[in-house]
DNA sequence: CGTTAGTTTGAGAGGACTCAAAGTCTGTGG
DNA sequence: CCACAGACTTTGAGTCCTCTCAAACTAACG
């Protein structure tokens, strides 16, 4: 566990040793394996997972297909974010893509710890700065990208990404089917 | 400034009278007008703004195109958010779209406020909360709705946008061309 | 009122979609 | 260790939406 919130806590802010000891007290180690379900439509969840070692997608269903609307592999985080921060039943499912190590947190545990630390909650406004940014360039490249440019901004934030997610993931996740993805990666259709 | 420093609170989280006094110290108000550009391409942009009435984008060129990027009319923030954020140059341009009062804020004293107040860091992290879920209902907006679907909920987040920014601009920000936008408005293509 | 910015309309081209089917990989049980 | 079932990926053909390029029309502003 020391060694997890090390690797949060040089991605965004330092911490001051007595906020440490209470993170630690509201964080839960969780293995889970590849396949496994965290979230589901409609569920309230509370929880948000920081996936240390592994991957993990979120996606929604649309006219009864899965969109992936998120990715997480190693040292990102991943939640059912609406539901997470409004407090409403999820649109959202979880899904874990191999065997992975989360570091899992409560919202209300989150908010306590906000509220006693000032030094956790700019950790809070840093990451959320972070994923907002993040947001932003996937809007850049939904907005105006071509398919192939958009697969290509892709493996550049996720490198090797072909390996640890299906095609139809990745494909829903920018915006296009994956008949059109799979003849993209196909260089004969290059030509 | 008073009004304003109490609508921004009031959407977000309330302050100590401490905090209100020091917020208003580095709090400039602006009157701009329509037209005026804030920020350029390749300009170091520190400031963020708060539209306290009035109406601004923020857009960038794509192939010598202008692209919309981020819409903000009475009580929205608007910066050009790589550039503040990360500190580097901008590629974003920020223009004025009717005669404006902004509440201006320079990232220095942001820092600031945030390192000495624990209420401002918090107001810092619910606002930067909120807008980073305004960015991902438009990434699914983006993903895998109709043209026609984007702009309907266009409609549903900004009321009569059409009466406030050309329909250029809000087609760029929907990811289509004037053209296309054109033909959805006119009720005569919907047969 | 003329000039310019903004919007609409038209015609043709092209990228991505849908539906359909074949091919490939992967993991489990015999 | 092989065979088969189910999941995943590729390929094909036809269609449709949105794009591009072009031109006409309308509104706004000095």
């Amino acid at each position: 566990m020391d060694e997890i919130i090390h690797s949060i806590i040089s991605q965004y802010t330092p911490l001051s040793a007595e906020t440490i000891v209470d993170f630690k007290k509201y964080s839960e180690i969780r293995k889970v394996n590849k396949g496994d379900i965290l979230v589901k439509e409609g569920e309230y969840s509370h929880e948000l997972y920081y996936v240390a070692k592994g991957g993990a997608r979120a996606y929604y269903l649309k006219d009864g297909k899965t969109i992936t609307d998120w990715f997480a592999f190693d040292n990102d985080f991943i939640s059912a974010i609406v539901s997470f921060f409004l407090g409403i039943p999820s649109q959202h499912y979880i899904e874990i893509l191999e065997d992975t190590t989360l570091l899992v947190l409560q919202r209300q545990d989150i908010d306590t710890l906000c509220n006693k630390h000032h030094d956790f909650e700019r950790l809070g406004r840093l990451s959320t700065t972070k994923t907002m940014l993040q947001l932003q360039q996937r809007i850049v490249s939904l907005q105006f990208k071509s398919s192939r440019e958009r697969y290509e901004s892709l493996l550049e934030n996720y490198p090797h990404i072909e390996l640890r997610a299906p095609l139809g993931d990745i494909a829903s996740y920018l915006g296009i089917t994956q008949e059109t993805l799979s003849r993209i990666r196909n260089p004969n259709n290059g030509i």
